[in-house]
This record gives C-alpha cells, structure tokens and sequence, in this order.
DNA sequence: TTATTAAATCAATTCGCTTGACTTATTAGT
DNA sequence: ACTAATAAGTCAAGCGAATTGATTTAATAA
C-alpha cells in the first residue's frame, strides 16, 4: 500500500500548491457566484487586491475568464465584473449501464453539447470496448464540427458505471456488472483516446452534475441518492465527493434497511428501491430503447399494484432519508436518478412527511429536507463529464499538495 | 448566513498557509511512524531535504521535536533520528456528562498526566458551571505541580458534551441535557480560564481519541461507534472528523433502525443500545458513582434477562455496522464507548459474524472490520483533551488556509 | 585505500503573495 | 460647479518559504 519502506506520511505543499488552491478557488467562487469584480473576489477569499489581480490576469490569459461591461454601483470606480468563459473548457463524460451506453459532452459551465448513445453488445466488454470507443469518436467529431478549437481544451474523461468496484460479488446477483467491473477499463480508454480517464460509481457522478449544474450548486453538504438501475448516494462532504477508504462509499443499495412487517430474510435495499424492481414489476424489459417513456406511462396510468409498489420504496426511502440525515447532517439531501422525471417526484410525495430528525430545524437553508433532482436516463452520463470539470477546477485538499 | 452581500466564497492561501500545513505534516509524520530523520520525512513528505531541514529546525526551536542518538543503517551517512517532545504541548479536556464531570489533561503524545472528576448538583449548568471551573482550576494546579513549565504551553480546552446540537429536542426524553446544551457554555469556560474553547460531541471526542492513541491511530478512514450513556458515532473522514454541516453528524442514537420483528413504532436507536437503557434493565442509578464497577460485575455474572438484552443490542449493532460499511467504506469500525470494558467486548463479541457487506474484502488492512476500542468512563474526556492537540497539530484543509 | 552511497547543509534563486503608495472614476455634499 | 469622499484597481518594491545545485560529512563495499 505504501513505498518501499512503508513509512506512512501526508504530502507537503509548497507555493505552486498555494496559487493553484487560489486559481480554484476564483472560478468556484465565479460558478456560485455568476460575475464578480476583483474587489468582490478579494473580499470574499480574503486575498488582496493585487494577488486577485494577477491570478484573473492569468485565468483571463488562459480563456477561462473574461470580463464584463463594467457596473456603476455607488461611490468610487465602477467595477468590472469577470465571469466564466464557458469555451474555457470541455469534458467527455461516458456511462456504462447494462444495456446501453451514453456518452456527454460539456463545457466549463456544465452546458450539454453533444448526447449520443448506442446499444452495448450482449459479448461483454471486450466487445464493447469497441463500440464505446466508437460512440466516443463519434462525438469529438460534433464537437469540433461545433466549435473548432475545442480540441485542445479537453480537460479529461470521467466514466460512470454502478459500483461497487474491485469486490466479490456479495450476493449472487444479475444486476450487478461483473465482467466489465474486472475489464481494465480506465486504460483501455485512456489509451483509445489519449485523454486522462477517471472511474466513479454512478451515484457519485450524479452528485458531481447535482453539484455542478443542479440543485446542490454551491452547497457544500448534500447527501443524493441515485434511483436508477440499482441504487446508491453520492456524497458530498465538505464540498468534495466523499469516496471512502476504497471509492465505493455511498453503496446503500446494499444495505438490509427492515420496513416494519419484513422478516429478517429480508433483501438489500436496492431490490425493493430501484427500476431494476420496477422493471420486474411491471415485466419490462431493461434493454428497452423505449423504457423511459413506457414507465412514465405506467406511472401516469398508476394502478393499485403500481402503488402499493410506489408505497413500498417510499417506505423504505423515508427510513433511508432518516438514517442519511442523522448520521450526516447535510445541508440537504436530493433525490435524482436514472429514471423518469414522474417517477421522482412521485417518490418524493410520496416520502413526505419525513421522519423526525436531527434535519428539523427552526430556520433552515436550503428550505426542504428532501427535493427532487435531476432525473433523465442521461443524469449519470453527465455527472461523468462533470467530473474533469469538477478536478481540474474545483477547490479539493487534494489540489494544494504537491504533485509527484 | 454569509457576510454583508452574500457572496459565497472559499478562503484563499498564501505562504503562511503552505507553511503551515507542512509544519503540520512533520508533526503528523513523527506521530504515526515514530521517529525519523529528516532524510525520512522528505522522502516521505514529498519536499526537499533543505525544506524539511529548515521546518525541523524550527519545531525543535519551538520544543515540538527532538533529535536523537543518530543511527547507523548500512553506507552513507547516519541518519539522526526526530522525534515528538511530550512536553511540546498540552491540553485540557472536559466531559460533561449526566451527573458528572471529568477532566484530563494531556501532553503533546497523549500521556494523561492529570485526571480529576466532580459530581454535577441537580441545579443545571447555572450552578454547575461553577463547579466545572473549580475542577478546571485544581487541575491546572496539578499538572503545574508536575511540570512547572506546563502552562505556558497549554494549546486549548476541549468540551465533551452529549449531542445534538442547536436543535429542539426531537424525542420527549429524560436523557438529553437539553439545559446544558443551551447554555453557553463554550463562553463561560473560556472567559473563566481565558483558554481557547471548542465544544463536540462525546462521539466525536472518542473519535479523536482513537485517532491520537488508540485503535484508529494512523488510519484516515475510520468510524467510531461510541456507545455510552448514549449512542453516537464519530465520523473519520479523510484523516479528519467530520461534523456534517451542523455539527451534529454521526448522531446515529436516533435513527429509527428496525430489527426482525419491530413494528413500526420503534423507539430510536439508542434507546435500545445504551448504557442508559442497560441502567434500565438493571435498574441502577445513572448517577451512582460505581457504575462502572457494577455493571461490569453484572456482565460478568450473566443471566438470562442480561443476555437477552446484549443479543438485542448486538443484533441491531450487527445491522448499524452493516449500514455504516455500506455507506462509509470505512477502514474499520471501532466500538467503543463511556462504558465497562467487558461489555463493549461482550458486545463486539455478539455482534459478529458481521453481515455481508462491501467490507468484505480479500486483503483488508487493517484485517478486522469490527474492533474493540478504549473503554472507560474517561475516554470521552480523553477525546476532549485530544482535540485542541489535534486542532493545533493535525494536517487538515482548514489549517492551509488564510486566516481571518 | 578508494569508490560508492546516503544524510545533511550552504548559498543563491525563484515564485507568488503582501505592502504601501498611487491613479482613476464615480457619487455625495456644499 | 466645485470639492471631498469613496471605491476599484495598478505599480513597484519587499518578503518568505520552498527549490536548486553544489558541497560537506560519515558511513560501508570493493
């Protein structure tokens, strides 16, 4: 686990970790902010002026900032604001799912350039690989079709597929994605496409769009859970996405949560919460192009055995919402997914009124305990793009330390 | 929320920040591997030998660090080996329990060196607060007795209070010192020993006791289940604790965790696994001073109504530390708690074999997922003492960033 | 005895933030 | 209309902590 002597230490940092922390911290404080002045800036992050002044000087060089027309607001020099530009950068995010793969394009603000998807063949990853390599050529394409020098501005890939990584099995389960979980994945894309390649569970990736573009922007504690094929949290802690020991915290599909009446036979979470429960309800197959439009149907349509099912996971997820909240304490939790936008809030009704707990609060910002997020088939896929954003530009501990 | 205009930003860093942090890492470094020479800490560290060289110096000029007798191991030149100076620093910790308070007093390395307790009188924190004082006051005179040279170098107080929180009591119950915890007493016990005051919960206090000098020494990613007069858990994320966005996080006493057979009125957590519900079905008084003494001689005298009480915990501890794995990804999971030892190892005991989880891996390090921990009624006020230490002394983001 | 390896230091350099004085542009007050 | 006040932003010198590269010291291996 460690070097050669198995001294166990930190990383030390120097002046180029303290300015690159200062570079993240201004285009942060520019995405929650929207536009600010170099005095705002040097308010807000308590640098001075002049060290504000030179670091927008540098991000103006590097087209990540510009300036706006500058505003009179009271007494003194007006001030001239700075915003993001949003062709100061682009990422590639890639979802693996079980049946389909999706690939995303961004741009330094979170804005969806190119979508497009395809089929994955039934052969597994050393098949699919191929085809994934293929959809992903595809979409450079549109995007320099779209903007000619994006090219260069490709910040990284990020890959989103369900987790857990690098464990046995632990029930024997057709869900859960084993071969391409074991494929060498990351490589193999970072060699197909020459950028730098990162792997996050779905439910993380989803926290990364909530953060960047959704309903957790700007919050620094926020619990999502992930509705889609399985199901999972994302955790955002601190303002970072929290992974555990080993990238696979946030697995409470797993997790053996009692409804009152079960047994103690009783299934992980994730069978009773999840479309792959739904699917089976109401005996759809997952592969289906058209699965989105056939359950947001089904729901609209309702049905006794689809509420009784509805009131089953909103069972379990009011209790799952409890436990979240008392053992985290965020700012707020979000319900999002790979599923259909009905669906979500349907749940999210449906789990109200919450369970008393530690969250209820006199005062509280954000307003609601719980609130729906995004929810589209391609939530992950965008997650996974926000993830090159999120690492190269976001303020993490991780950025301050010296690099090896 | 925010200052003036409400702009929402991160604090920036400077070279005082760098700095900073990697005095810290030093520190960090000689805690968790010992001793080391300096050659150790650069490669270790990841700076420059003449960094490493001029930040020594200056931690043994401030009586952080000392050299000892240089080493001989192989060619080259022998390395000098650093290492902590106990007396580098110390802190004072408090407990404020039901009808107690403790305090202990620690150097830089965790040796207790004092250790006092006074009963608390029924009258709340108004007359208590005197009481805490007065034993603060002998306390400071005892550790001046031993080590004349002490005050000068006392980094902090820190509070080991039962949470949460700032929140309106949840649960109509008998257990909360809902008095104490309005009062301001963070305030109070800095004004009267004109200390450096910070106030957590007792979870969190054993928690950053673990970390200092028990079983989570060294380890980044870890959760401590404090079982005491209540239950809670202290949350160690990436080498720091984390305290949600409230402070209140890890309060898992109150989650609504159903075991096979509940229904749905099930009490929290806590009410269930606690010294206070165990103090029930003996039916001892909180308050008795040989608690401890004679709860322990009812673990060790058995019986059925004592086993079917440690089963019923054990099976809804099985099921926490099930939950906490899936969500955390822990390194390991301690148990410990303001309780016997005997019981907190009963318990460990019972609670295995762990349920299937994410934890269940080929290689674990460290190899146990469920551990025993410190046990005694003072390791709260231990982790108390250990936190303005660790406040003062442990690398964390906050640390790296400009000051106000 | 000499070469090699490693620890640790010396002296000069670098780089990004800070300091304090200054310029510019606007509004408030008389 | 003029002046004072206020705020944004820049200039230039200074500073501090890590880096760089050469050097010294002390051990073992050949």
């Amino acid at each position: 686990m460690d070097g050669t002597r198995s001294i166990r230490a930190k990383s030390g940092t120097n002046l180029g970790g303290a300015s690159a922390h200062n570079r993240r911290i201004m285009i942060d404080a520019l995405r929650v902010n929207g536009a600010l002045s170099r005095a705002d800036l040097a308010r807000a992050t308590g640098l001075t002026p002049q060290a504000v002044s030179n670091i927008i000087d540098e991000l103006a060089r590097d087209g990540l900032v510009r300036s706006q027309a500058s505003v009179r607001k009271g007494r003194g020099q007006p001030a001239t604001p700075y915003q993001l530009v949003p062709e100061g950068a682009f990422a590639i995010g890639l979802q693996i799912d079980r049946h389909v793969t999706r690939t995303v394009i961004v741009n330094l603000v979170g804005d969806v350039l190119v979508q497009m998807e395809a089929k994955l063949p039934a052969g597994g990853p050393a098949e699919g690989v191929v085809v994934v390599l293929d959809l992903l050529a595809r979409a450079r394409k549109a995007l320099m079709a779209q903007i000619p020098g994006a090219g260069d501005r490709l910040v990284g890939l990020g890959i989103a597929m369900p987790g857990p990584f690098g464990i046995n099995t632990l029930y024997d389960d057709p869900w859960m994605m084993t071969a391409w979980q074991n494929f060498p994945l990351v490589d193999s894309i970072a060699k197909g496409t020459g950028l730098e390649v990162a792997l996050q569970n779905d439910a993380s990736a989803a926290a990364t769009a909530e953060r960047l573009l959704g309903a957790a922007h700007g919050l620094d504690h926020v619990i999502c859970i992930y509705f889609g094929y399985g199901l999972g949290t994302g955790l955002i802690l601190n303002g970072e996405l929290y992974g555990g020991a080993h990238s696979n915290a946030g697995e409470i599909g797993m997790i053996l949560l009692l409804a009152p009446g079960d047994d103690s036979d009783v299934e992980p979470l994730e069978h009773y919460a999840s479309m792959a429960s739904l699917c089976k309800l109401l005996d759809l197959d997952p592969s289906e192009p058209e699965l989105f439009a056939m359950v947001t149907d089904a729901v609209l349509r309702g049905g006794p055995k689809l509420e009784q099912w509805m009131d089953n996971v909103a069972e379990r997820l009011r209790r799952t919402v409890q436990v979240l909240e008392s053992i985290f304490d965020p700012q707020t939790i979000i319900l999002c997914g790979g599923a259909p936008r009905v669906l979500i809030d349907r749940l999210v009704e449906k789990i109200e009124p919450l369970l008393p707990s530690i969250a209820e609060r006199a005062r509280r910002y954000p307003e609601r305990r719980l609130q729906a997020g995004l929810a589209d088939p391609w939530s992950a896929a965008l997650g996974a793009a926000a993830e090159p954003i999120a690492r190269a530009f976001d303020p993490r501990f991780s950025a301050i330390l010296k690099t090896a």
